[in-house]
DNA sequence: AATTAATCGAGACGGTACGTCGGGTCTTATG
DNA sequence: CATAAGACCCGACGTACCGTCTCGATTAATT
């Protein structure tokens, strides 16, 4: 996504930079993110890991927060918008996509790094919002459309089935994660078909 | 709460610990981390704060990451058990708890832990899933009672009932976080009503 | 010697102090001190192989440098006033004496001591230059007497030929320190022997 | 000198090595040293004084003993060979030397390394051996030319002299810097007069 | 015998310096 | 120009030691 770079110069003068740079640095942050921790995540070992010099990394990414976060958003936008034709078909893919996000170690990172920023006063923090903003526009235009085809009243709340779905989903993941286990995929369908019947039930009444 | 203490020797002898030292030196890292978030929350800093030396805080806690995980495992109780007489009004007032939990930085620094111990292989994950037990029994015991009472069926899962309400709640706190506001006493009374109703809806079918 | 130390109250009421505590510190600071060096010589590890508290040992020195230098102070009297009868005859105890004390871990303790108090400004100076003046009469009397006897002219310095002694001795005994060597007690009579010529020629000229 | 360290790779990639560091720091460490003796040599007041990281300082020594010693033994070669033509004015430019030497704090210094170091049991004895030696050399030659002109007879020693020389200079200057005096170019030249026919005396006998 | 008071071993205390490591910057030689 | 390498300054890490302090437990001399 790379929301944060400035504009590049581009004027053609000098090397280009290395084609597959940026790919492998943000693949090497968040592994290194996944294995380590956030202590434990070093610029040193991301550069090492990507087989790049620290300039070049810092070339791109002012500091530490803005790589992570970067390489973080990008992966965040694996969750888009979805329509199935029904609400419920639509709120399931959501919510196993979720859960499948959630289960994979960069996914996880994604909720790590939202949740320390939305923690600390921040430069950070609009540009994470527009993301969660996002997201909850997913969920709002999937819930107007049940609106328009009758399958939900017209006073349901789209934020309120976002938080629902993406707070139970996280919950949950983050439950089976203490508990050192992990999601198989027939859990995960199991789990998004009782969750988004809870949803849709709230957003009936 | 102190858990992961190993049981002190006592044998009586040698000058015996500050008595209020534990607690002076758990605040001022609560204080330090809600101030200045994982960057920023230096040892020094904290002992400073705390009025003790650095030698006095590795006494008692091995590293950094063992004394904000205490600290804030001590404040993560403060959600405790509830019974007013209806499931209703046992899962709202647990939900405003939660709700001025989240609200509080040193309740969110408690979160940014758990996410953060759940994401990376460690040794204190099973510590903290303790504690997360801990919270999901007192809902299955709120669900339990509601049972008996005939307030809702019998099949009705505890589990994600709690993982409704924990995870819409810090959802929605996460989202006013991140849009730099803040929930009022109204607000939060408002939206644990709405997630009560919603989480029941779900209980009952 | 323990010439530092405040004269004590002895009221005679409470529990007396420890009979061989003094010697036992001494020599366990003179034990690690030739072991370790002055980096390395820790008063928790003299009150530990002296087998007392620490307390036992500040209730008697003020400081770590204190106690080195008193420990060290003691065998420094080693070397004491000689009347043999005759000025080479003196000279060569003496000699004898010194090439002894710089052999022994404590004794080079000592002349480490003073070189080290020697090269800062220091509130113990003045007492070590006291020691100093001592030696420096010792080999006065010895002179004096000389030249009472007419063994050498009445202008011969005392102390020109204590700092030969005393130096020669020194640099020779470190000499051989640097190798990794120790004189025999046959080396030593050598060296001394040679060291008394020669200053006794400067003497007489 | 700098001999200790080991032969760097310079393999001309990365930033060079900032050429004037290696001065800076060995004279902050002497200054250092010299005002504050061992106890008050602070590594980070070293760094400091140079204007340099700690990091930096690392790179080029390993520890506080061996930036100590390595400073310390640059100042040691200030004391080099002479040739005036005589043995009598060689000894004297010698015995100048030593003393202006040992009136500098550094110099002084050199001399409480090299007695604390030769009173220990450690890697860095043979280094210094080796600086011992080679100041020995410097005599055994001045002695050799003097036997070749006939100034002093065939079985002279260059090692007693050597040692009566240092050594005697080194306790001259104890005993007055104990006084907390100074040695002036006048009261050197005199004490570097009489102390050269003294070991000349010895030297011809 | 009870009281008083000093000393003892033990070890926690507030500090300070250690030697290491990582962040972000800068400087070289090489593409 | 960009790059890989790596030195730079800074500051936090967790450890060790200093000299102080506070314990409970002795150990006499004084009541």
């Amino acid at each position: 996504m790379t929301i944060l770079q400035t504009d590049e110069p581009r004027r053609g003068r000098g090397r280009p930079r290395t084609p597959g740079a940026e790919e492998r640095i943000m693949d090497a942050a968040l592994e290194e993110y996944g294995e380590h921790g956030w202590s434990g995540f070093t610029m040193d070992g991301v550069a090492r890991r990507a087989g790049v010099g620290k300039s070049t990394v810092y070339l791109r990414w002012q500091d530490k927060d803005t790589l992570l976060i970067d390489a973080v958003s990008r992966r965040g936008s694996a969750v888009g918008p979805v329509d199935t034709g029904t609400i419920e078909g639509d709120l399931h893919q959501l919510a196993v996509t979720l859960f499948r996000f959630y289960r994979d170690a960069a996914g996880w990172a994604t909720l790590r790094i939202y949740v320390d920023v939305a923690g600390a006063p921040d430069r950070l923090r609009g540009f994470l919002d527009t993301i969660g903003a996002m997201h909850t526009e997913f969920v709002e235009e999937i819930v107007a459309r049940g609106i328009q085809r009758g399958e939900v009243p017209a006073g349901a709340s789209g934020a309120t089935v976002a938080e629902v779905v993406y707070g139970a989903a996280m919950m949950h993941s983050m439950r089976i994660r203490l508990e050192g286990g992990q999601l198989t995929d027939e859990e995960i369908e199991q789990q998004a078909h009782e969750l988004v019947e809870l949803a849709l039930c709230g957003a009936r009444a």
